[in-house]
DNA sequence: GGGATAAAGTGGGTAAAAGTGGGTATTTCT
DNA sequence: AGAAATACCCACTTTTACCCACTTTATCCC
């Protein structure tokens, strides 16, 4: 269960260092092995542990390849999967595609959202969370799951 | 089940130290693992004892994904969920993102909520009192369970 | 009520860990 | 084959966690 924001800069090479507290599972659950991709809602990455993408990919692949919404979500999800491995000191390389993307520049955001991470632009990522705090604090409607839950 | 109001001090690097009355409980509840999150309707934190945030976290994890209202929550609670265990001398940190969130600066209020505790900046803390208390006066409604409640 | 003693709260130094930068060798692509 | 991109490595800087010491508040007992 990976959660939490954490301020990270990129270096002149596109390089990311993996916040210390997520090393050791990482490197326990997938051997340091990760994938890449985009998110088609937001202009984020979305970053998981290799076998996690792999049950994803799967289920993306079994659908229904005539229609046409199926065929988009393949073309965007797989065909920007990248394969991503951790450096010595820690660090993994985001392909400048997936950067260019996500707009990233020096400053970016990662977040911990529970199998997964995402991968945002700091400034982004504050534009984004305003926008969903003012939602929120307007009464968006919510799924019924929602309302029920007890924080 | 946590109670009470504590008015407490941020130092230098942004710790606080839990009122001597808390220690035990959460020493023994969670064995000092905490986990912070921010509040989604007003300015301030949340903090909770591990496993009571793990099962929330369960439940927010479990929304359909699909749903941007699903999302938008994940985003906000999980994203901003940070592990933060207690030091030696009774104390923990607050990442800076969060105490930037709930604009804390040195004086603090940390609220008992039974399961969890809420943290705020003083003056936020006053104000939305005051507001509340307002409301109460104003005669706002209320739920009818609240009305059959004798206190 | 006041002094002594203990507990709680505060501040800050230091060693270790994390993060950063960049040089060089190797691979890949044209 | 040459140029570009990538992987690997090492060294430096910054941050963090841990520890110890001091100040303040509370408690107890005379």
């Amino acid at each position: 269960m990976y959660r939490g924001v954490n301020q990270i800069n990129l270096d002149a090479k596109g390089r990311m260092a993996i916040p210390a507290r997520y090393r050791e599972k990482i490197a326990t659950s997938c051997d340091g092995q990760l994938v890449a991709t985009i998110d088609t809602e937001e202009r984020c990455l979305l970053l998981y542990p290799l076998h996690e993408w792999e049950e994803i990919q799967e289920k993306i692949e079994a659908l229904p390849s005539f229609n046409p919404a199926a065929r988009r979500i393949q073309r965007l999800l797989i065909g920007h999967a990248t394969d991503i491995d951790v450096d010595g000191s820690g660090r993994l390389l985001l392909p400048a595609p997936l950067r260019e993307y996500a707009e990233l520049d020096k400053k970016i955001v990662l977040l911990g959202q529970g199998q997964k991470f995402e991968i945002w632009s700091e400034s982004r990522w504050l534009a984004t969370r305003e926008e969903y705090l003012q939602d929120v604090e307007g009464g968006m409607a919510m799924p019924e799951e929602l309302q029920n839950l007890s924080l």
